[in-house]
DNA sequence: GGGAATGTTCACTA
DNA sequence: CTAGTGAACATTCC
């Protein structure tokens, strides 16, 4: 479910849903006092990388879908919501496996929105800075800090080192700056083609390094090896993507 | 049944 | 104190 660009499908979802005041929510654990909600109409829906935020006007519930987290609009399924909401026209959002934290700081002084891959507001230079002052990262911990780069997950870090043909486990102060600029332009770029390429049904049609068995350039097998801090896997070609070190 | 997978945080140890 | 490890959560598929 999650990566930045599945947060944004949900967000254009439950648009009809702007304006709507709760009547009824449920949390089938207790992370959550949803007695907060009923009758609050929910202003807006946001979105910062994964991070997919619902928002009252005194205070905004925070869900993060982390790996199965999966919901229903206008529909659920056997099992309770972690949390469900429904409103006066009989109409209901439920979300299931996920993780809620409610916030109730302004949002611009918990996130930076320059930070999001797919905001209007991102802003690539202060990835270039963040960058700067971790010099000893593999680019393949790099890219998957939401920090630096909030919405990229496994898939698009595979996909956009493959693009660039840059080795997950190249350091990031070793890469030139054009590399290093290209990086962060494949995965802002790929992230928009994951957008689309989900919205029509053809994501996984469409992979060239995640989960492939070889090269579709030089037809060698991929390395698959658990790289860098963060242990997440990376599909790589020794043969054509170039380790920075 | 075991293992893996689009993720993150926290407790614990060396 | 810190870096690294393992556990925890939770779901579905093979």
């Amino acid at each position: 479910m999650p990566e930045g660009p599945s947060i944004l499908i949900l967000k254009e979802k439950v648009q009809p849903f702007k304006g709507k005041t709760v009547v009824e929510a449920t949390c089938n654990n207790k992370t959550l006092n949803v007695s907060l909600l009923i009758d609050k109409p929910i202003t807006d829906f946001k979105s910062w990388g994964k991070h997919f935020l619902i928002c009252f006007p005194d205070f905004t519930v925070r869900i993060h879908m982390m790996m199965f987290g999966t919901y229903r609009i206008n529909s659920h399924t056997k099992k309770p919501p972690r949390l469900g909401l429904r409103f006066s026209d009989d109409t209901e959002l439920n979300f299931y496996a996920c993780q809620l934290q409610l916030i109730t700081e302004p949002l611009d002084d918990v996130y930076d929105w320059q930070a999001d891959i797919m905001s209007d507001k991102w802003n690539s230079k202060k990835a270039i800075k963040k960058m700067k002052a971790e010099p000893e990262l593999m680019v393949c911990d790099a890219l998957m800090d939401q920090q630096i780069f909030s919405g990229v997950g496994n898939i698009i870090k595979n996909e956009a080192l493959f693009k660039t043909r840059i080795h997950p486990e190249s350091l990031v102060a070793a890469l030139t700056s054009k590399k290093r600029n290209q990086m962060i332009n494949e995965a802002v770029k790929y992230a928009f083609q994951f957008l689309e390429q989900k919205n029509a049904g053809t994501l996984k049609k469409n992979w060239q390094a995640y989960h492939k068995k070889e090269c579709p350039r030089d037809h060698v097998p991929f390395i698959r090896k658990d790289t860098g801090k963060s242990h997440r896997t990376s599909f790589y070609c020794e043969v054509c993507m170039k380790l920075y070190e």
